[in-house]
DNA sequence: TTTAGTGCAAAGGCTTTGCAGATGT
DNA sequence: ACATCTGCAAAGCCTTTGCACTAAA
């Protein structure tokens, strides 16, 4: 999925609730998605402000929590560590690998459990829209 | 797993590393461990606080973090909402299913998935130590 | 023109820390 | 004895909110 769908997800909600585009809000979007992922709230803050040095970092908060709402941003939250927000459109779907020791992050993606992870919703009566999966463990370095 | 294992991880733990057992710490483990799960700090904090009116929320935070050092309790974030604390030990491992619209919590159970997991991680060289998985969407009375 | 959006600064909410006294070992 | 723990209160850190002003539509 490329970011212009990420793009047209965001414009349409936006009009659809009868918010405005302003071009903060844009700035953040487009930061936000040429990112990479895994940004915290700060960090997009400060990559939004050598652009635009006039931005606030309510106002970074206040878009990160609508993109949130339409699901072009997705939160998580790592052990102990700072919420970070992660593009869901982009650069796919995938679960993540995380390392106790170093922190080291593999983004991974497996068919066989996406679909197994849709049965299990199914059979308890549930509509799955999005899913986590964090498996924690030693990387190769650290093992 | 009975919760007793857990209180023997926990205790191991702290003879380990030369900490003390005093009645706080005991405490508020026994409390989180018949809590069932998914409380937060602060939930905590005022449960041990019905039966020992002298304890410190500080204490508890301090507890706690403790408590998922050592793998008894694990740090759970759901959607903006608060940070839980799940017991490990005491009621088995599950999954979550999470309603969007409601919030409520379903604990469900699949060797399956568990099974490919492991797979998924041994096949990026990682030793998976254990995971989290939370599925996202719409309950029985919300769709 | 009307109403949402913004920046700023203040307020919140939860977690962590510093400290002096208490307490395990 | 002596190093760790604790309670308290203060400090921190990030997020949210109130307000007057700005700017989409």
């Amino acid at each position: 999925m490329s970011s212009e769908k990420a793009k047209n997800i965001f414009t349409d909600y936006l009009s659809k609730k009868g918010l405005r585009n302003t071009w903060q809000r844009l700035s953040i979007l487009d930061t936000f998605l040429s990112s990479g992922g895994h940004i915290t709230a700060d960090e997009l803050y400060n990559a939004v402000k050598r652009k635009h040095s006039d931005i606030g970092s309510a106002t970074v908060h206040r878009n990160l929590k609508l993109m949130s709402e339409c699901g072009v941003a997705d939160e998580i939250k790592i052990g102990n560590k700072k919420t970070r927000y992660e593009q869901k459109y982009g650069h796919g779907h995938h679960d993540h690998l995380i390392c106790t020791k170093c922190g080291k992050f593999i983004e991974v993606h497996n068919d066989k459990i996406e679909r197994l992870q849709e049965k299990l919703a199914e059979a308890n009566d549930f509509i799955p829209q999005r899913h986590k999966l964090e498996i924690y463990g030693l990387c190769k370095k650290c093992k």
